[in-house]
DNA sequence: TAATAATGTCGTATGTTTACAACATTAGAA
DNA sequence: TTCTAATGTTGTAAACATACGACATTATTA
């Protein structure tokens, strides 16, 4: 199928960003890295009510689209915010919804 | 399965409206009607370019969410976007984002 | 070097989403 | 009342996402 290359670059952005975010566990995961700066992967895995594996690929999936980065330190690997990308995501958000709330109340 | 169940209210909250914001096609529509204001489910499906039926999914998941709104106009619909609903997600969004934002460059 | 520990990757069952044809409903026109 | 048009709803195949056990990898310790 894979109709959506049929729709333009800003908004399949958007909607990678978005679908990223469409997850509890990954929010969770996000809101916990802002609170305790950088952390461990066994850490976030202990703090969030899902498998340790579960965990493990919700963090590829924000790491892929590069909004966490984790760092090897000896056997651990710690995880943090990548906040350029985060901002850079948010732009894109906010460059949309303007837009949208321009139009000014309709309902 | 549903072990979304064991997140926060906000959080469950927030993936809803992102997973809403997760498909091109969704945000196109949206797009749509923030510049044409109001405008005929049968121009919606002309615009975008997927299947009648395709569209009218999406402009129902969209409606479920309360982003949008139909009204029943003889035999066409209008639909407009929500914006008071569309406002009330962005806060939920922001205040995520700003505790986010707060954490600074880490990387 | 073997044992252990922290983490990642693979396989896969189950659930959810997407796309769309076929059918249903409803309003206006003939 | 029958025909046509605009739209919604249902069914379903294919694709994708989720959860997690089993296995792989890599670093430290004994």
């Amino acid at each position: 199928m894979n109709k959506s290359d049929q729709f333009d670059e800003t908004l399949r952005n958007l909607a990678k960003f978005s679908r990223a975010l469409s997850h509890p566990a990954r929010l969770a995961i996000l809101k916990y890295l802002a609170e305790i700066k950088s952390c461990v992967s066994g850490d976030i895995s202990d703090f969030i009510p899902l498998g340790r594996t579960t965990v493990s690929q919700h963090l590829k999936e924000l790491r892929d689209l590069g909004l966490i980065k984790g760092e090897i330190n000896g056997l651990k690997i710690s995880y943090c915010l990548c906040n350029s990308k985060i901002q850079e995501y948010l732009k894109t958000f906010d460059e949309f919804f303007i837009e949208i709330k321009a139009v000014g109340e309709l309902c």
